[in-house]
DNA sequence: ATGCCTCATTGGTAACACCTTTGGCAACCC
DNA sequence: GGGTTGCCAAAGGTGTTACCAATGAGGCAT
């Protein structure tokens, strides 16, 4: 909760029905419906558009109002953005275009953290793969998913990248999103626990090419597990 | 040139003076000060420290003001943060984690396209490398920089996945400051060349790895013609 | 068609009341 | 005396209302 809550509520409302396609593209609204509507003052109405404006969901124009705009403008990158789509009816894409995202950049990521990670950091991430396999094998989702979001996280952060890093809450929100919506197996394949202790290893000794093979099978293991795309070749 | 121009103004003055750390992390403003420094009113204040609080760059707190936040808070993927960053003092650091992330992104986005584009951005494809090859070899660096943004462009678009699309933007800053600031040699290096083509190549034949490798070629030529790290923190 | 007019709606300002938090100050207890 | 507690006042964001300016879309008249 970073700011007040009256601003987070009706932007969110009204973030929502945007990024859900409830309000299509092109669809106008105006200060005085959105203030109404949610029993806001046009003055707080303006500033939610605001936001909405920055995150290139709507357009406001003189005269005729704040038109929505179609998805290509959206700021898909946006935390707030994602996380709207990931609670609306486009999850499953969202899921996929969020998987694609991280196959691109978690092995590059790892890499960089074979080269520039802190000790305490490598230390750290050799316990967290063996603490997964132990609550892998056990089946213990819950905690699991906590030790998995923990090692991407840090992994994202130790990149010396800060553009990686900034996708570390992205990638909880997926690795969250997966296990709650039902699309893990009821307990994480061996391999899995294989390559996460392989990235650990690779880091700690510094291997930055065996860091990004071993990320990268993690991934694309992810990604081949997700229902596929309609038109894609068939794996 | 999204919303007007009063609002873009003062919020790029202060957006930019926090991101060149011109005000550091920590420091505190209050919207009295933001209104009466760029003669505007406080209400407008408000509207651009929302922004700045919706870009991770501050926080308003009650009864204390506007504290600027550290880095680690920032969105540094928001094209609005990048191009202020770019245009700083951290220029160069900047650079080099953009072409980091391009590293990652590009090649994906190129085995995307390969598999998702249309013709008509195939054909384009091939045709922009010939006349790339064409300036290249001239030696004109300027129209050769728009081709250049105007392929990965396309590429990033057609790639299937609106995450890297999103990126388009921000590759065609770094390609241009890139040219801009005189990081590229007087006519670009025949292997380059090469590889655009092979990448077009890819696409049109549908070729995904052929892609992926040559757009990786491409960006991992051009990261190593960078210069190389100097240490993270150096002033 | 052309040009002008109207008016809805955003852009921007000003003044106000409210609420939260901070920091000081004093009282109080050990 | 020193530290804790409690109260108070001011600072500064939060939210509202009222008001006017600018603008551009659509209609109307020529």
């Amino acid at each position: 909760m970073p700011t007040t809550a009256l601003h987070n509520d009706v932007l969110d409302a009204v973030g929502r029905s945007i990024t859900s396609g409830d309000v299509p593209a092109g669809a106008v609204l105006t200060l005085e419906t959105i203030g109404s509507e949610h029993g806001v003052s046009r003055t707080v109405a303006r500033e939610v558009m605001r936001l909405l404006e920055g995150l290139g969901l709507v357009r406001s124009r003189r005269r005729v109002g704040i038109v929505v705009l179609p998805m290509e403008d959206w700021n898909v990158l946006d935390a707030r953005v994602i996380r709207w789509r990931l609670g609306g009816p486009g999850r499953d894409a969202q899921l996929r275009t969020l998987t694609e995202l991280r196959h691109a950049v978690e092995p590059l990521a790892a890499a960089g953290a074979a080269l520039h990670a802190s000790d305490e950091v490598r230390a750290e991430l050799v316990d967290l793969a063996a603490r997964m396999r132990v609550l892998g094998v056990r089946g213990d989702l819950e905690d699991f998913l906590a030790l998995d979001i923990r090692m991407h996280e840090l992994l994202l952060r130790a990149s010396g990248n800060e553009m990686f890093a900034a996708l570390s809450g992205v990638v909880a929100e997926v690795l969250a999103g997966r296990t709650h919506l039902g699309l893990m197996p009821p307990s994480p394949a061996a391999e899995a626990l294989d390559q996460h202790e392989a990235v650990a290893r690779a880091v700690a000794s510094g291997d930055a090419p065996a860091a990004e093979t071993a990320m990268s099978a993690i991934v694309g293991e992810v990604r081949r597990a997700l229902p596929d795309r309609p038109d894609e070749e068939a794996s």
